[in-house]
DNA sequence: CTGTTATGTAAGTATTGGCTTACGGTAAGT
DNA sequence: ACTTACCGTAAGCCAATACTTACATAACAG
């Protein structure tokens, strides 16, 4: 989880993921849409696979990246332990607005 | 949600998230459970208000923080809109196991 | 009014991390 | 076989950043 946060962190890795996700491709054609070389989108597949976000496999001379479906489960579940925290801050906002209303 | 997804990449940074969102608290028992020293929790929490995370009153000489509620909604959302690619390649891993299990 | 508490900010440092070029290795085409 | 295409990794570079200590400010207690 911790590394599944840190590898979306960064727009580029991020964008790397965006693409695999819409639909698998080999990492030339992911390469191609962005403005870094080859082996940076390697590097960044490196690390999203390394965080459970993306799986690959030999096709040919190519190498086919998809997205994880398992990846990105426990990264929900943590922000939907803090989702009650912010409602419970929502709830209490509209308090304090509630006894302000009371001293016009 | 480029800068909430970054603030929360940290780990210390992320454990001072975690603190705010359990409980209100001044900056100085936010560092008290933390092995980095106050100044550092002070510069985490900036970033965290910058990309509206928490939110912060003075209160005296303290200055309180606590969970901003709309913080977390733009990336739930985010992640919301890659959960339909997930569950749609883990049916084409299905699809793939029920191939493969007829070749048996 | 002075000392203490609580905090933000500045300056400086060391580590991390993303990028490029260069290289090696494997698979397909001719 | 030789060449071409596709990819991962190593080395090196530069920018970003997380941390520390030192300093300046505001509020409260005596």
């Amino acid at each position: 989880m911790n590394s599944a946060l840190l590898a979306l962190a960064d727009p580029t890795r991020r964008a790397v993921f965006e693409r695999v996700a819409r639909s698998p491709a080999p990492v030339g054609d992911i390469a191609k849409g962005l403005p870094v070389s080859r082996p940076a989108v390697s590097q960044h597949l490196k690390v999203l696979k390394e965080a459970g976000l993306v799986l690959d496999h030999a096709e040919g001379a190519r190498r086919i990246y998809r997205i994880d479906p398992r990846g990105l489960g426990p990264l929900r579940a943590w922000l939907d332990q803090f989702w009650g925290a912010a409602l419970d801050a929502f709830a209490a906002d509209l308090e304090t607005q509630a006894k302000d209303d009371e001293h016009d």
